[in-house]
RNA sequence: GGCGGCAUAGCCAAGUGGUAAGGCAGGGCUCUGCAAAAGCCCCAUCCCCAGUUCGAAUCUGGGUGCCGCCUCCA
């Protein structure tokens, strides 16, 4: 029997118990990144987050498909080729490379599809013309835009009213739009940009309607989840629901999750801002273990503070889980068996109920937060059970199934494999000869070349010089 | 100006009507050759005001402050 998960749906405003489009399967899109630039740290919540419900959604035994996107057409990436000089798809590629390979390092699990604009035209041309077709759009000097004065639940999702929208404009409207508030579809061609044949001349897909187009090819109509940042709300996900409603008269998705944005100083980080920390910097320099705890450390429609020195902070509360952990599973080689004495039964006890307790938090809403919380109780008993002389292998092996499993397997925080060290070598040549030249001012020659004869042992070669010590590998 | 959200201890952060999870830091203690690790104990009445209620951090109204969106953005 399936457990009850409740969301968080932006649409309604209210936390709903999840009903799947079809029993056991869940379809989920994610709205990836536009492959400009680097990858930051803000892409990183989003993924960490949807990871770990589509960890626990497989765990709940539900069958997940999940798609998530790459808005490889687009005026920035057209911008920076022709700056570079270099074709678009090949500056896209690159960032989607980088941004996989991030997404890798912080154990984010792949997508099922990552499909591409440039590659699903065809179906762009076709959705924009099925909406022509239903009176939804209209094509103007090449350009083909949605009406948004045709489609009357326009701003449910953002709650804007028409009205008020535009009072906020502060670009110059096109004069080719009806209505000021409508958008583009189909942007005509212009020199040297890359461009498309279709049936309203040369020209390349708006922002919006690669969503509406994809996510209807690979996950069809209603589907479960459409997620994103909270940045997306409006336009991009308000203008997505008008493209695919009006074109399919369903509703697009029927539960919306948006994440809260990473701060900086109290203020967005964003591209534009240029207020960005690099996510391949960051995992160059903490594990990513800890970068999870991180984003998984407050709930995900919060947001979330960074500054320097965050991570060092939440590192001490991180590596006491970690190492916890990370003992419970050496000790249990040395565990023993047995009748259970009452304590062992009482801690049994105790580590299944903080079980049902994080499987509780998760399913209200995917509060990893709370989760986490509770899974320093599971230490804390652990340990505790452990300080009493404790070993008795069936609450051990209990203790680090719980860890194991959701701290490990489902939040992905654990980190147990030593971590290498960049720089780790140099550190301990310098400590270990500083003893040795110590000892040889002592005359202690004998414990001096022991060290020498023992360093030699392991291929590190020492060089007495009268500049002091050398070390080679 | 419109819309959405947030405001809980020094810091981070759960908690949506029944009397404040958890983490970091801090204080005391146990253990320890010393230290570390680990354990035990201590450490808040929830931005302000007014209501609803037997009872509110949790609901309502009004303030104040902050964040996001209204332009590309995770």
């Amino acid at each position: 029997m399936k457990r009850e998960v409740r969301v968080y749906n932006t649409l309604t405003q209210e936390k709903e118990v999840f009903v799947p489009r079809e029993p056991g399967k869940v379809s989920i899109y994610v709205c990836g990144v536009t492959p400009y630039s680097d990858t930051h740290l803000g892409h990183a919540r989003p993924s960490v987050v949807w990871d770990v419900i589509i960890r626990f959604f497989r765990w709940l035994g539900y069958e997940t498909r999940h798609v998530q996107n790459f808005t490889d057409v687009d005026d920035k990436i057209i911008q920076r080729s022709l700056q570079e000089g270099v074709p678009a798809v090949q500056i896209a590629q690159r960032y989607i490379d980088e941004y996989l390979a991030s997404m890798d390092a912080l154990g984010v699990q792949r997508a099922d599809y990552y499909p591409k604009v440039s590659e699903h035209i065809e179906e762009i041309i076709a959705l924009v013309q099925r909406l022509i077709d239903k009176g939804y759009a209209y094509a103007a000097n090449g350009d083909v835009f949605f009406s948004v004065a045709s489609f009357d639940e326009y701003g449910k999702l953002s709650k804007q009213k028409l009205e008020e929208l535009l009072e906020g404009t502060r670009f110059e409207v096109d004069p080719k739009k009806k209505d000021a508030a409508d958008f583009a579809l189909w942007k005509a061609a212009k020199p040297g940009e890359p461009a498309w044949d279709s049936p309203w001349g040369k020209g390349r897909p708006g922002w919006h309607i690669e969503c509406s187009a994809m996510s209807l090819k690979y996950l069809g109509e209603e589907f479960d989840f459409h997620g994103g940042g909270n940045d997306l709300i409006f336009p991009h996900h308000e203008n997505e629901i008008a493209q695919s409603e009006a074109a399919t008269g369903k509703p697009l998705a029927r539960y919306w999750v948006h994440s809260g944005m990473i701060t900086l100083k109290e203020a967005k980080m964003s591209k534009s801002l240029g207020n960005i920390i690099s996510l391949g910097q960051l995992l160059e320099k903490y594990p990513r273990g800890l970068l999870r705890f991180y984003l998984l450390s407050t709930h995900y429609r919060s947001g979330l503070e960074y500054y320097d020195g965050k991570l060092e902070e939440m590192s001490r509360g991180w590596s006491r889980l970690n190492e916890s952990a990370r003992k419970l599973q050496e000790d249990l080689q040395e565990a023993q068996g047995g009748e259970l004495s009452a304590e062992d039964r009482e801690t049994l006890a105790s580590l299944s109920r903080y079980e049902e307790e994080v499987i509780a938090a998760l399913s209200d809403d995917f509060n990893t937060a709370m989760a986490l919380g509770i899974l320093f109780d599971v230490v804390r008993e652990v340990n505790a059970y452990k300080h009493q002389g404790g070993l008795h292998r069936e609450v051990l092996q209990k203790g680090w199934d719980v860890l194991k499993l959701w701290a490990g397997d489902i939040l992905g925080v654990l980190q147990l494999e030593q971590q290498r060290q960049e720089g780790l070598a140099d550190g301990l040549m310098e400590l270990i000869l500083s003893i040795r030249e110590q000892l040889r001012r002592e005359k202690n020659f004998a414990l001096a070349d022991r060290i020498r004869d023992g360093l030699a042992e392991l291929g590190v070669v020492v060089e007495d010089t009268p500049q002091g010590p050398r070390w080679k590998v």
